[in-house]
DNA sequence: GCCGGATGGTAAG
DNA sequence: TTACCCTCCGGCG
């Protein structure tokens, strides 16, 4: 589940069980021969994530820059592994330890010159698990843009590692309809959707799942959501179906109710 | 066993 | 807005 939260356990992970020693690295797919012969044999030394991007730092100033989209994919082997598929772009083993990586489907897998690097961090807005005070730097981009609340919210050059189900989840969370145009929001309606964006992040961040129902989970099952994937459903809060509609070409989730159009108006019918 | 959609982003029209 | 990338999984039969 490739938002934020994932890709900064993947950096940790990858970092325990990678960095500091030299790895062997090659493309069974083949389309990353080129980029997997140079990190053959170097040293990985830190794996560094923002918003949904990961920065893997080798020696001699090497960084492999890798996007996993919406397919992307990494299996970790601990111990002998399987055969890597066809269909795997990327594969890093610890000449000297049980772990191996393989990497398919990424929509990004390429070698950045420092310059690349640079360009990739320009793009993208504050990262709430990694860009202290990047409220303020949120806060003024809301206020830049007439587009709806929504349609920011998943502009990462705005804020980065929200996707589509925290995007759902926060918004309900703040009372806040997906169409509000951002920069109608009160300053204080800003800072709250920041901090929860936080919050959820920081939670994803420890279990690893996009679990956002208050009270946390009582017993096994899979991660409750309010209104994320649960259009048709019941409101947890107040019974009302949750709404769902298509914009920009994501399907976008509110409750009618418990998320106005207008702050203070009564509740309106679900696709705007 | 097949089909459609999915947590994403870019490029083309 | 649409197509595409190219992988996994649930629903359906």
């Amino acid at each position: 589940m490739p938002e934020g939260h994932s890709i900064h356990r993947y950096a940790q992970q990858h970092t325990a069980d990678l960095a500091g020693r030299p790895l062997r690295a090659w493309s069974p797919q083949g389309r990353f021969r080129e980029g997997a012969g140079v990190l053959d044999g170097r040293v990985l030394e830190t794996v560094e994530a923002h918003g949904k991007h990961l920065f893997y730092h080798w020696q001699d100033g090497i960084c492999l820059h890798v996007h996993l989209g919406l397919f992307g994919v990494f299996r970790r082997h601990h111990g002998p592994p399987p055969p890597a598929t066809a269909q795997t772009r990327l594969a890093v083993q610890d000449a000297d330890g049980p772990v191996t990586v393989y990497l398919a489907g990424p929509s990004a897998c390429e070698l950045l010159a420092p310059a690349g690097v640079q360009e990739v961090r320009s793009r993208l807005g504050p990262d709430p698990l990694a860009s202290p005070g990047g409220s303020a730097v949120f806060a003024a981009a809301l206020r830049r843009r007439r587009s709806p609340i929504g349609a920011v919210l998943l502009d990462q050059r705005v804020i980065a590692g929200v996707g589509n189900a925290f995007r759902a989840e926060a918004l309900f969370l703040c009372g806040l309809h997906p169409e509000r145009p951002s920069a109608d929001l009160e300053p204080d309606e800003v800072r709250a959707l920041w901090r929860t964006i936080r919050r959820l992040l920081r939670a994803g961040l420890r279990t690893g799942e996009i679990h956002t129902v208050a009270g946390g989970r009582r017993g096994a099952g899979p991660p409750a959501r309010y209104v994320y994937r649960r259009d048709g459903e019941p409101c947890r809060r107040c019974q009302e179906r949750v709404a769902s509609w298509s914009s920009a070409g994501r399907r976008v989730f509110a409750c009618p109710s418990c998320q106005p159009v207008a702050p203070g108006a009564a509740a309106t019918a679900g696709s705007p």
